[in-house]
RNA sequence: GGUGACUUAGCCAAGUGGUAAGGCCCCGGUCUGCAACACCGUCAUCGCCGGUUCAAAUCCGGCAGUCACCU
C-alpha cells in the first residue's frame, strides 16, 4: 500500500501533559488503529494516578497494548519494551490495522522505530557492581580512564560523572569486544523498517508548565498519596525501577517521613517540568519528526487531528476509506 | 520626627581592600539494556552618586529604599 513497501507506523508523542492521550484515541478511531503505549511507567499495574494512565472507559473500544503488563516489583527496560512492542505492532499489522505508538518515552520509541540492536547477553550484575565499586571507592575519573583506554571515542560523548553510562560502555566492550561508540554509530545509520509518521505534539512552554502544575494538584486530589501507600504496602521500595517514576519517589519519601507533603508536591511539579524539557530536547534531535503546535490549531484537538490525517494521507499511511469509517 | 540595622543575579546566600563561593529557578544540551533514569553547560560586577586608594562589593560621605525600636 505504501510507496516503500514497508509497514506503516504512526507515532504520537510530545512532552508530558500536552494531551497525547486524548488525541490518541480519536486518532486511532479515525484511521482504524490500535494503540501501543510507549511509556515506561504505564506498563505497571497499580500505578494509575501518578502515571496519568488512560482509564478503560476513555479507551472507547480502541485496543491498547503495553499498559498494565508488569507488576511494580518487576523490572522493565528498553529491551523488553522493544520485544513486546514489536510483537504488538506486527500483530496489529496482521489484523490489517494501523499501529499507533503513543507515549513520551523517546528512548523506547527510538528503539522500536529504528529497530536498534541491543542484543548482547543478559544481565551481569557482577561486572556492573564491580565497576560501580571502582567509581565509588576510587573516583569517577579512575573508571573514566579505564573507558578511555578501551574506547576513547565514548569519552567524547559521555561525561566522567555519568557513571551509569560509563559503566555501560565498559560493560559493552567487555562482553562483546566491540566498542559501544562504534556500535552506536552504526545503529544510528540504520534506516527504519517502517514507513512512519512521527508526530510531536507541543505547545507554549508557559502553558505546558501550567498544565503540569495543575495536573499534579489533580493527582494529589485524586488520591496519589493513597496509591503510593498501597504500593508501599505491597512491598515496593525506592530502589525499584517503578518507584523512580515521577510522583512515586517523592510521595514515598513523604510517607517515610523524610519530607513534608508540600515539599514533595513542589518537587513533583518541578521535576515534571524538567522532565518535559528533557523530552523536548530529545524530540528536537530525533530525525524526521513532524511538530504539531497546539496554539496554531487554536488548541482544538479536532483541528490537530485533521492536520494529522491530512499528513498521513499524503504519506500514504492512512487512506480515504478508513477515514470515511468514522468521519462526520 | 529620632535612633539603629540592612540593601550582592528571578529567589536564598557567602564574601570586610586585590579583581564576585554555593544552592534553587529559568534557559540550552547529552543520551542506543535502569531513560519519569543518569549526566553536562550557560546565567550578576555587588541600591544610586561622589570620595580615599595603584586597587573597593568590601573604607568614608551623601541620597534612596526596607525593617526594627522610640517620641
Amino acid at each position: 500500500m505504501n510507496e516503500f513497501n514497508r509497514p506503516p507506523l504512526v507515532i504520537l508523542t510530545g512532552p508530558t501533559a500536552v494531551g497525547k492521550t486524548g488525541l490518541s484515541v480519536a486518532l486511532a478511531q479515525r484511521i482504524g488503529g490500535e494503540i501501543v503505549s510507549a511509556d515506561s511507567m504505564q506498563v505497571y499495574r497499580h500505578m494509575d494516578i501518578g502515571s496519568a494512565k488512560i482509564r478503560p472507559e476513555q479507551m472507547q473500544g480502541v485496543p491498547h497494548h503495553l499498559i498494565d503488563i508488569m507488576e511494580p516489583t518487576d523490572e522493565f527496560n528498553v529491551t523488553i519494551f522493544q520485544k513486546l512492542a514489536g510483537q504488538a505492532v506486527s500483530d496489529i499489522l496482521k489484523r490489517g490495522r494501523i499501529p499507533v505508538i503513543v507515549g513520551g518515552t523517546g528512548f523506547y520509541i527510538q528503539a522500536l522505530v529504528y529497530d536498534v540492536d541491543f542484543t548482547e547477553g543478559g544481565d551481569d550484575t557482577a561486572l556492573r557492581d564491580e565497576l560501580a565499586d571502582i567509581a565509588r571507592t576510587q573516583g569517577n575519573e579512575v573508571l573514566y580512564e579505564r573507558l578511555r583506554r578501551i574506547d576513547p571515542e565514548s569519552c567524547n560523548v559521555i561525561h566522567a560523572n555519568n557513571v551509569k553510562r560509563v559503566i555501560r560502555a565498559i560493560e559493552f566492550y567487555e562482553k562483546t569486544g566491540e566498542r559501544i561508540s562504534e556500535h552506536n554509530a552504526s545503529q544510528r545509520r540504520k534506516a527504519s523498517p517502517f514507513h512512519f509518521a512521527y508526530f510531536v505534539l507541543h505547545e507554549d512552554r508557559e502553558r505546558l508548565y501550567d498544565r503540569i502544575n495543575a495536573r499534579v494538584d489533580a493527582m494529589i486530589e485524586a488520591g496519589l498519596v493513597e496509591e503510593v501507600r498501597r504500593l508501599a504496602d505491597m512491598g515496593c521500595t525506592a530502589d525499584m525501577v517503578s518507584m523512580q517514576g515521577l510522583g512515586y519517589k517523592e510521595i514515598l519519601e513523604y510517607l517515610n517521613g523524610e519530607c513534608t507533603l508540600e515539599d514533595a508536591v513542589y518537587r513533583i511539579k518541578r521535576d515534571t517540568r524538567h522532565f518535559a524539557k528533557r523530552q523536548l530536547t530529545w524530540f528536537r534531535r530525533e530525525r524526521d519528526t513532524i511538530w504539531l503546535d497546539r496554539q496554531e490549531c487554536g488548541g482544538e484537538d479536532g483541528r490537530i487531528l485533521d492536520r494529522i490525517i491530512h499528513i498521513l494521507q499524503e504519506k500514504g499511511i492512512a487512506d480515504d476509506t478508513q477515514r470515511v469509517q468514522t468521519g462526520s
